[in-house]
DNA sequence: AGCTGCACTGAAAGCGTTTTCCCATTGCGC
DNA sequence: GCGCAATGGGAAAACGCTTTCAGTGCAGCT
């Protein structure tokens, strides 16, 4: 009944946690039987026995080893996620998501943060692979042209039945989600226009992101078709963050001071604009000046004015990745299109004198 | 030289990753081997072999599994961070300290959201047990008076040798970090009662928590100190978010319209109470009612007014947090308190009229 | 030449599980 | 009353790795 108790080596080993063995011998059934009790096994066990093996386990505050179990079943629930920065609202969003699913599905998620070092995406995901994840979540948009590292390592995870969804990437062979930046900021070219704007200047994040490429261009796209040409000089780069667009909204009016209404590619550099507008350049939005952002963070509607921007459900993203990544395998990789939605609030208003 | 390829059943797994076996095999050499040059091992291997191996590691895009190595080492490089709601930016500020951390020390970071639901965190801490993680940061607030599953569970987790901090909890046997929430709630009640406000309202998060009595009782401490006291009828609970303090300041309002000043216990409250002043009440803030929040999120200096409140240095709190699970186990249990600081922006002013 | 000591390699043990295989017992039909 | 399937329990294999232990070859010494 106890034949198994074995000798150990006694090397440096932290304290140890409690064993199946430990539970078994407690217990007084066999190894196997208790594990039979604990895992959920399609072979059943007496009550009696049950009853036993529960108890002893619950004395004894035991909970299996994760990892040995990940060893012998080659499977874990583990599911990663990457993003560039927890603590940007756009990526909480998305991650809340994701737990969101995580939760209903008993799966853990580990949390990687790129910190905006483009490559750390690849290297997170091969430590993913090494931890035996079940899927992961790219939510950092990815850069245009593709990482040929980052294509290799997530080759390498689903050689291994590792499961990806990747938002805002292209070429990536892996099932991909592709929110509605095109379409949205093609609605903001469309918005801009009709209250009169000609004059538009432009915030754009790095332009290497997937993200910020396509918002840009379906704006021009739009803007072009209806007859409005944004100069280049009109166009300024900056950090996707506060700072970066209130810098450049600084730079932006200094060279071009007539510029009636401004597109920031996302919510956070649009706010970084409006407070650059009301405390260092003295216009004031929407009466001289237009802004207009993009992602609808929750702080959208509490800044004043409030923000007119484009809804990117964020949280359904989430969902949907992790949903996407841990759906049928055999359909991968699809695409799925998460649409936006111009929402208009008060910082947009015609512009202050007749165009032309 | 491949004497250890062994026959292995067919049972259905899935499509199976590379193996340090396989790597040996390609290069030529022995398990052992390829082990001591692939893991840092203190033992040596002559250059020759090392190449060998290493570039059959590459080729074959091995990577070394995590869970095996878990097992056979007893322990990970994971560590878990357990906060109510990833979405909340107090939580995301703290995560993105923890992983900073987490990131210079080639940690992996495992998040749990609770969702709110008190019972998960013990839960939680118990998969994290499962997991062999390392350490474990409890973000989220306690609940007053302990939890004695979640102690429990702890005790558990630190009798294997896992470390935890806990943020803003009381009683549990672990490293704890207290924020500077009652000195905090000082430091208001200080600056309303100097502005000259004597009719007060708060608008407090869930009792329960720990953190929402000491801020609460900071308050009313140098409130009364002061020679302020606060009605019993100008206090509400509410839940802890934007909406929460939106409802809650409509309530209060409704109840005791003379209040000129209002104490939200945090930040996210504060908005809500900013919005429904604005579009419910139709107050203006500060001239006919003073706002103050708590942690300083970043939206506080976007709102307008700015938005007056305590500083919570949240993403030091999660540095220190994980800092403190990692370092000396030996002196633990500590205690480590985080100064927090009155941030005077533009939602406060004296009240309208002179008191009295 | 024969040994000692050194440097390295390889075989094998073991980490804590799940699962397979085998055995013992029981219930059933004939 | 006997064989046979069905049931449930235990021993042991296997998962992929690290590490110990036991070689093996070779230089350096007496």
């Amino acid at each position: 009944m106890q034949s198994q108790v074995k000798r150990r080596s006694a090397r440096p080993r932290p304290p140890s946690a409690v064993t199946l063995q430990q539970v078994a011998q407690v217990a007084g059934v066999s190894l196997a039987t208790a594990s039979r009790v604990l895992s959920d096994s399609n072979r059943n066990v007496t009550q009696e026995l049950q009853e036993r093996v529960l108890e002893a386990a619950a004395r004894l505050r035991y909970v299996s080893n994760a990892p040995a179990r990940a060893l012998v079943q080659s499977t874990t629930s583990i599911v990663g996620l990457i993003v560039h920065d927890v603590n940007d609202a756009y990526y909480s969003a998305i991650a809340a998501g994701v737990m969101e699913v995580a939760r209903d599905h008993k799966l853990l998620v580990m949390l990687a943060g790129t910190f905006h070092e483009p490559g750390l995406q690849a290297e997170y995901v091969a430590r993913l692979r090494a931890q035996r994840a079940r899927a992961v979540v790219l939510a950092g948009s990815g850069f245009t042209g593709g990482s040929p590292a980052l294509t290799q390592e997530l080759e390498a995870f689903a050689a291994q039945g590792g499961r990806v969804t990747a938002v805002a990437h292209q070429d990536l062979p892996v099932d991909t989600i592709v929110p509605g930046n095109r379409e949205g900021g093609r609605a903001v070219a469309e918005h801009l226009a009709q209250l009169g704007h000609t004059e538009i200047g432009i915030i754009c994040g790095p332009l290497a992101l997937v993200s910020v490429q396509d918002r840009l261009h379906g704006f021009l796209e739009r803007a072009a078709e209806l007859g409005i040409s944004v100069q280049e000089r009109h166009r300024v780069e900056a950090d996707f963050t506060r700072d970066g667009g209130r810098a450049a909204a600084v730079r932006l009016f200094r060279r071009s001071p007539g510029i009636t209404a401004l597109f920031a590619l996302n919510d956070a550099m649009a706010l970084g604009a409006l407070a650059a507008l009301r405390d260092d350049l003295g216009r004031s939005v929407p009466a001289d000046v237009s802004v207009v952002g993009f992602d609808d963070l929750p702080v959208a509607c509490d800044v004043t004015p409030a923000l007119t921007t484009v809804r990117l459900p964020l949280e359904e993203i989430g969902r949907r990745a992790l949903l996407l990544a841990l759906g049928d395998a055999t359909a991968s990789p699809r695409t799925l299109a998460v649409p936006s939605r111009l929402v208009v609030r008060a910082s947009t208003a015609p512009p202050p004198r007749p165009t032309g």
